[in-house]
DNA sequence: CAGGATCCTATTCGATACTG
DNA sequence: CAGTATCGAATAGGATCCTG
C-alpha cells in the first residue's frame, strides 16, 4: 500500500506519492480531521473498509507521522488516534481537493447544502445510505436470517 | 484503479478520491504539468510505469475531463496529452504537496538545490538514476549482450 | 509510434477466527 | 475493544506479441 519505489525517489514530490497516494489514506485522515477518534469508530464510520486494512492504514500513517496513536492500558482496551502536526498540515490540501472536485467535477451527484462540517460529511460519504458496503449486505442478510 | 464505489459517493470528496486516488495519476498530471507530452515522451520520462499501465491511466484521466487526447493522422500515429482546465487547476494541489511533504517529511532525502521546473523535476524523480527500474535494467542487460 | 490483446504473477483486500 | 493471523478471492500490474 506504500509503494517503496516511490518512497525511494530523490523527489520530495514522488515520496510523498509514495507515502499518501492511496485511496484510503486522504479518507482516513480527512475522517479523523481535527478530533480524537478511536478505532471502532472509524471503522463503523467508513464501513467499506476492513478492519485488517484499517489497522495497516494507520500503522503506516503513524509510522509517517502523520498521527498520534495513544492506547491506554485498560480492560477493554481504549486506543485513540489524533493528527500530528504534519497530519493537520494535511488538511486544507483534502479541502481543496474537495473544492477541486466540487468546481470542475463533469456530473456532480446532487448534494444536500447547509453546514456540514468535515467529519459529519466524510461520515455521510461512505456509510451504509450512500451505498451499500458488502459487509453491510451481509450483516442485514444476517438479521434477516435471524428473524 | 479506480474505485466505482468512491466514484459513486454522494460525497464530492469521496468522489475525487475514487477518481485521483491512486500513486500513478498524481505522478502523471505532474509530469504533463502544462506542456504537451506524447505516449512514448511519458513512457521514457516514467520509466518504471508500464505502457500497458499508463495507457489505461491516460484513458481514465480523459474520460474524467482531467486532460485532453488528440490523436494525429499520421503514419507513424502521433498523439499528444495536454491537460485540460481541470487538469491545471489540479497542479496547484500537486504543489501544494510537494511543499507540504518538504516541510514536514521526517527523513527527507538530499536534494539539489537549484532552479528545477516542473518537469525536469517529475522526470528526475523516477528515473534510472535515481533507482533502477525492471524494465531499464532489462534493457541495459539486453545492450550489455548485443555489445 | 501508440496502443490493444493475452497471459501470467504479485499484491491487495475481505472474511473469518482468534487473543490479551 | 482493538487488534493479529490466516486463508482465499479479486485486482493490479508486468511481459510479450500483435496491428494500423
Amino acid at each position: 500500500m506504500r509503494d517503496e519505489r516511490f518512497c525511494a525517489s530523490n523527489c520530495p514530490f514522488t515520496r510523498a506519492i509514495g507515502t499518501i497516494g492511496n485511496k484510503w489514506k486522504p479518507i482516513i485522515i480527512n475522517v479523523i480531521g481535527t478530533r480524537t477518534v478511536r478505532f471502532g469508530q472509524m471503522d463503523s464510520i467508513i464501513p467499506i473498509i476492513s478492519r485488517k486494512v484499517l489497522a495497516e492504514q494507520l500503522k503506516e500513517l503513524e509510522e509517517d507521522g502523520l498521527l498520534e496513536r495513544m492506547a491506554y492500558k485498560e480492560l477493554p482496551p481504549r486506543v485513540e488516534y489524533k493528527l500530528s502536526e504534519k497530519g493537520l498540515a494535511f488538511l486544507p490540501i483534502l479541502d481543496s481537493i474537495k473544492e477541486w472536485n466540487c468546481k470542475y467535477e463533469v456530473t456532480p451527484l446532487t448534494e444536500a447544502p447547509g453546514q456540514k462540517s468535515r467529519i459529519t460529511y466524510a461520515a455521510d460519504l461512505i456509510d451504509r445510505k450512500t451505498f451499500v458496503p458488502k459487509k453491510i449486505a451481509k450483516v442485514a442478510t444476517d438479521a434477516v436470517i435471524k428473524d
